[in-house]
DNA sequence: TTTATATACGATAATTTTAGTCGTATTTAT
DNA sequence: ATAAATACGACTAAAATTATCGTATATAAA
């Protein structure tokens, strides 16, 4: 419980790699082999940071990515959630499936606990952690 | 990712009634029928709780469990481990079969956060939280 | 002393989530 | 044209979580 997801991992291991090659585009299947990442999930993956501009992408030969400005400042949180959605230790605290809300006796403790996490990782930055 | 398992739900749920009934004892069978729970579930971790001295047990009819005074100190990061084991974002920082750990560019980052979490949670209390 | 109720514990089955693969389309430098 | 790269959706495999089952043990009470 209260893992990261291979997805996140592969992310961050681009990203940092990245950032030591600073402008030079670097391709999704250099990177795989480099660190044994399997090819295709680290590119859905590079994909998705694309997306949401942490890194460029450039297609056709000689292509790949690079890390944005955006990069370094872009906080935990907002890294997690671009890669697997809201962040929350319980998906109650989302959606709203569960039948027992009403009488549920820890809300409080789980939005405790889950505010405590959001105020870490939304104080924690690409850059912080490298 | 970044979840709580149900046995970390219920377990809060048990103990936060428990709490709130303070001496009466109170059996597996009520608590997973107040609050619909898998009765099985909620007693394996009841039985952890019970050799960890959160709470006590006492068998036989009009049974159950009561909390102890321990209950209200304990820190998160002890109630995590006691039903989970030890709590970490990634595997390998405990064990070690990963095969890239010389060339791995992320153990600083993953030590960085890992250490976050643990801090966060050694420091709230399962009453902190009520 | 028998019975019913409760915890204790290990094995196993079902479900859900995560991880990984495949196929096809699109872009672009050479 | 061709080869190298990203883009994206569908699908399969593997792993982890959740739930169930069976049996043993303790004990209060009829």
């Amino acid at each position: 419980m209260l893992k990261i997801t291979r997805k996140v991992e592969y992310a961050l291991i681009a990203v940092r790699h990245l950032e030591e090659t600073s402008e030079k585009l670097v391709s999704v299947n250099e990177i795989s082999k480099l660190y044994g990442i399997p090819r295709e999930l680290l590119a859905k993956t590079m994909q998705k940071l694309a997306s949401a501009n942490i890194v460029k992408s450039v297609k056709g030969p000689h292509g790949g990515y690079k890390t944005t400005t955006k990069a370094a400042s872009t906080t935990l949180n907002d890294f997690f959630e671009i890669l697997e959605g809201p962040t929350a230790i319980m998906d109650c605290y989302f959606d709203s499936g569960c039948d027992h809300l009403t009488s549920c006796n820890i809300r409080t403790p789980i939005n405790k606990i889950n505010n405590s996490i959001r105020n870490l990782f939304d104080n924690l930055t690409l850059s912080d952690i490298s």
